[in-house]
DNA sequence: TTTTTAACATGATGTAGATCATAAATTAGT
DNA sequence: ACTAATTTATGATCTACATCATGTTAAAAA
């Protein structure tokens, strides 16, 4: 979806700091966010205060329209990572856009079904998987979009975040998968090769 | 989407005796297939063969589509639960539908929303909550499709492979929520209250 | 450069749930 | 109604990972 678009049409930008709050679990949903600039992470938290990370947004996407398209509370907490500027459109725009904008129908199709994808194979692993195994899957991932020699920027923490797992876990996991050769590692930093 | 409206455009029907596999894990995905009759599981086998639920597709229903979308392998096997007919309808077909039909095409989109949101929360569950309380949130979410007085139709096996839980650890915890109130049981089947 | 803070590391111990074993109760098939 | 096959049930033990504690390294901030 082309943001540029959006504020053409009117739409006005709003800035969410780095730490603020979009939108809280239990919130009735109204409008779909598209991210101008900056990242938001999709958190859920438990009882007992545990964070799950359900998904980054970065610059160019957007996030909301599940709970939104099916009228259900939002279940997560969406929180700026960084410094972010959105565009929130409202339901009835959201759904002329789907209906006028054939691309955008089909991009909004697309990413819905990367999503699933994504969820379908975190479910598998952390359903029936153990740790390491979790970890290689989830790095393994991450890999796809960092180039060769490059390192995956993100912190242990953040991977305990997305396998459910406790960064004690995540540390010597990693550690383990380097030792077998499943990663490569350089000061800590996995790196894809 | 109409099942008779594709036999009506020449589209043939399979027929799949219980048990059946439709498609396994790796397999290039080429169809999206149409209920017409029957029951289908989508699950995920484990290393060791622990399988896990994705997914229960019925009559009316149709799965398969997002591997196709983005087209990448299958992550899953799907498995005929009774005999059931279906409807294979190709890329190109599946492609026609979404341009030419918009109400397939918000049908699909809705449809895709509510799968990731049964996602989310599970992914929810397997990464943050324990055994009770993953079961409760099952047998409540499985409820919402029950009359008020009748019972859940799911074994504490399939309740098992739904949470990433062992079938003892099931039975255990039912009876653990029924003496706590938070469900109702009739000889150990699980009652809508 | 020094100080502060965040990230990584490692050992010791505890525990929820897996695993193993065995049996009772339902349900399905004949 | 009888037998076979599932499903539910319950106790005993085992284990992967969480939890707790404490320290080191690396990266920001001052």
């Amino acid at each position: 979806m082309n943001i540029q678009k959006l504020i053409d049409k009117g739409l006005k930008l709003k800035s969410y700091p780095k730490d603020s709050v979009i939108y809280e679990p239990g919130m009735q949903p109204r409008y779909v966010y598209f991210i101008k600039s900056g990242e938001i992470r999709m958190v859920t938290v438990s009882d007992e205060g545990k964070e799950f990370i359900q998904g980054v947004f970065k610059t160019g996407q957007y996030f909301g329209e599940p709970a939104l398209l099916i009228n259900r509370p939002y279940l997560a907490f969406t929180i700026a990572n960084k410094d972010s500027q959105i565009i929130a459109v409202n339901k009835e725009d959201f759904f002329e856009l789907i209906k006028n904008e054939p691309d955008f129908s089909m991009d909004l199709i697309r990413t819905l079904s990367n999503r699933l994808f994504y969820k379908s194979m975190m479910l598998e692993e952390l359903a029936s998987e153990k740790a390491d195994h979790r970890l290689l899957t989830i790095i393994n991932y991450l890999l796809n979009d960092v180039a060769v020699g490059e390192n995956l920027k993100v912190t242990r923490q953040e991977l305990a975040d997305m396998t459910g797992l406790r960064v004690e876990t995540v540390i010597r996991g990693t550690k383990t998968l380097a030792e077998k050769g499943l990663i490569r590692t350089i000061k800590g930093k996995i790196i894809k090769v």
